[in-house]
DNA sequence: AAAGTTAATGAGGTCAATTCATGAATAGAC
DNA sequence: GTCTATTCATGAATTGACCTCATTAACTTT
């Protein structure tokens, strides 16, 4: 029985071909139906020795995971170019939010397989995710120290507020199903979280104060006016 | 060979039967550790058995966990009887909260399995959440309506941010990792989006009155918007 | 070129879900 | 009460996926 002759490559060699193969197929199928009889095939070798180079299936999709993670944060933090809290956080959440838009196989396996598990701790993602995570903290953190946010609510929560509201909205488009704005949850986000921890500007505010009420005046009169004229568009 | 004999049951009552001895397996062992084997033998049946009254392991186990979640819900909600829109909040963040802390087990079986799932917006959990989301939803937008809140994030951001901000604050628990207090967690959520969207009451005396003219003008608003949007309920 | 080393093979092992032909218990008709 | 039809339950067999390992083939060293 005569058998295939293969040329043999190195270890690194090799191990790269794998992943490579296997990440095709896993942005093709999906992490939950990629077997490793595809990947296999897709590399050109017998599933074995797929066995050789990663310890069990789920090694292997998560070392594809954590190349292509680190991949998404190659771009260096501008997070220190950008002035004013409220401008920081919406960086961050704008940031996470256009990974999970641009990655979205990535972004499901890794909310849904990976930080469940009870190992998650162990694995790269914890770390990467924390340097993620930490920079919200950190701008809270410096927020409450110079006095312009209240100091009555831990940045673990901010943080945990941020992440969350991202990937509770986010959840339908993971799925498959809708879409979202990256621009406008970030701003929202933001927004909020700004206006529930900024301490109020008591004094000096009045010309503000006056610019919101007037424009406040034109947006009444333009609603005014579309209902005195039926036909309306909606706004 | 001679075969068990058993007793025939009806259809309902084997089903049920059934679906006891899989909710005992599963609260021991966890969801993804769980196996039709272990269940059967718990029922003192037969694997195939159970393919009689059930499609398939997945449905078996949707059909537990649904049972279960309801008896969750059996509790009135309470919300028309506490007054104030911080407390009604805090009330609806305490809720799911506490739901996580008695169910470990089903609330990840619910946010890990359940919901990722393409089929998600087919089974019952779909509906049986929107009922839960849709009360803080609403909350806001009776507080967006009498001028209370700002008008200018959605009723569906500030349900994310609730939510989200629940479960991303959970994830270690329900890894068996940490632990957190309800109390705690669904005051801090409720304290940060009422001030993010409540508009300012100010102190000083001129600036009292353009407070002031600032809320009627925003409730002046909210009132054209209803006037020109008839399909929603006003209340 | 012989001996040693290590990559790659592919046939099989394991484990859990799922199917199905067969047998047994019950209900209904006479 | 017996006979027959129907439905329930069985457990052996199948499937499908991950994973192992003895063997073979390709390189490397001496």
């Amino acid at each position: 029985m005569p058998r295939k002759t293969t040329t043999r490559q190195t270890s690194d060699g090799r191990t790269a071909h794998i992943m490579a193969a296997a990440r095709e197929v896993i942005a093709e199928k999906g992490y939950e139906k990629t077997l490793i009889a595809d990947i296999a095939k897709r590399a050109g070798v017998v599933e074995g020795t797929i066995y050789r180079y990663f310890h069990n299936k789920r090694d292997l999709l998560i070392k594809v995971a954590e190349v292509w993670f680190s991949e998404q944060l190659t771009t260096d933090s501008q997070l220190d170019s950008i002035q004013g809290v409220q401008n920081k956080l919406q960086y961050l959440a704008w940031r996470t939010l256009s990974i999970i838009k641009r990655e979205p196989v990535l972004s499901r396996f890794m909310l849904m397989e990976l930080r469940p598990d009870p190992s998650y701790r162990a694995t790269p993602f914890f770390e990467l995710n924390r340097r993620f995570t930490h920079e919200v903290m950190e701008v809270c953190r410096e927020a409450i120290a110079s006095g312009e946010f209240y100091d009555d609510i831990s940045p673990t929560m901010l943080r945990d507020m941020l992440h969350g509201a991202i990937e509770h909205r986010t959840w339908a488009f993971l799925r498959g199903e809708g879409d979202f704005s990256v621009d406008d949850v970030a701003e929202q986000i933001a927004k909020i979280l700004y206006r529930g921890m900024a301490l109020r500007v008591a004094v000096g505010d009045s010309e503000a104060a006056t610019a919101r009420l007037e424009a406040a005046a034109r947006r009444i009169e333009a609603a005014l006016q579309r209902l005195e004229q039926p036909g309306r568009a909606a706004s």
